[in-house]
DNA sequence: GGCCGCATGTAATCTGTTACATGATTCT
DNA sequence: AGAATCATGTAACAGATTACATGCGGCC
């Protein structure tokens, strides 16, 4: 069996999302990160973390590592994003969040590179999501219906119920002046 | 120094929960957690990972484990809450859940305990929750005020606020009926 | 004999988190 | 001289998940 080839996860795949603008080295990822109104503000990423999920990430074959050496200081790895980098990247950038408890988390990282590939991607990117919200919520109202008699069951299904229906009318709210 | 005595987590709090009922051996949890209508619908637990977590409340004192000859098959563990244990346990089932992000898993494993502790247990934690929620809500909307400016923290915190929203609305529902 | 349910465990791996280490430059 | 920023990494650990191992008893 040769080894399965390991997919990025979430974290990964939004430090793919900074590579695909240009190529960074791994400080500067840090900083958009972190920076006011950056994308650190829904996600907490260690310096060391990082480090270790690019290493990973190039180990993988998604990014390409090129050390540059600086006037003053000591040289930067400059990563790049490989074919395949840029294939996975463009792949998750464009399908929707197929888990619910991954909404906050993965959907808004989607959300945020969309933004920046431009309102079409947004469309495309809040349609398809709606459709998986609407089938979560539909899924939700029939296991709602085949119970009927535990009341504890029907609460934990409300609950599911709720959060999907909410997500659905903040889903029109992130297509609003879009156009 | 001496070492931290660690805290029980969730998982471990919920198993804390059914030995509080009575003394359990480890695969009577298991079949309580994978019965229908049961804790395992919002749960998913391996049998391993279900003797692993009990090995390590047994090694931190928080349940005692008595091996149980039986006429047919391998002796039992039977275990039993320690005074420790029970208190653990306690503090854990009355006090509400603090971060947004674990209330599905959190909350519906407390209120699943507090429904067997009878309706002022579950009066009691859900007013608690619903305090708690009100400080989130309080604290979106404030966020959300401070920024106006950046298009995409505004829809990260009206995210947030829709979700808590909808858990207040819910918490309501948790207590109809209870009276 | 073979499969299923009872009952308990070991071990590996994955992901994320954290603490720590290192060394240069720039600012005060 | 000391602090902050730039820039990169190693090592350890905690929790969850999973695969696998084991052995008994009852049923078909």
């Amino acid at each position: 069996m040769s080894p399965m080839t390991r997919q990025p996860l979430t974290t990964e795949h939004a430090l793919l999302g900074f590579l695909h603008q240009r190529p960074m080295h791994g400080y500067e990822i840090y900083q958009l990160m972190t920076a006011p109104n950056g994308l650190g503000l829904i996600w907490r990423l260690k310096q060391s973390h990082l480090y270790a999920l690019l290493d990973r990430l190039a180990r993988d074959g998604y990014v390409a590592a090129a050390s540059q050496a600086q006037e003053k200081g000591p040289p930067r790895q400059v990563l790049a994003l490989t074919d395949r980098g840029r294939e996975a990247y463009l792949t998750w950038a464009r399908s929707p969040v197929s888990h619910a408890r991954d909404m906050r988390l993965d959907f808004l990282a989607k959300l945020y590179f969309a933004r920046l590939a431009g309102p079409a991607a947004v469309a495309h990117l809040v349609a398809a999501q709606r459709d998986v919200c609407r089938e979560w919520l539909a899924a939700a109202v029939r296991a709602e219906r085949s119970i009927a008699s535990d009341r504890y069951l029907r609460l934990v299904h409300e609950f599911r119920r709720r959060q999907v229906a909410a997500m659905l009318d903040w889903l029109d709210l992130c297509e609003e002046g879009n156009a």
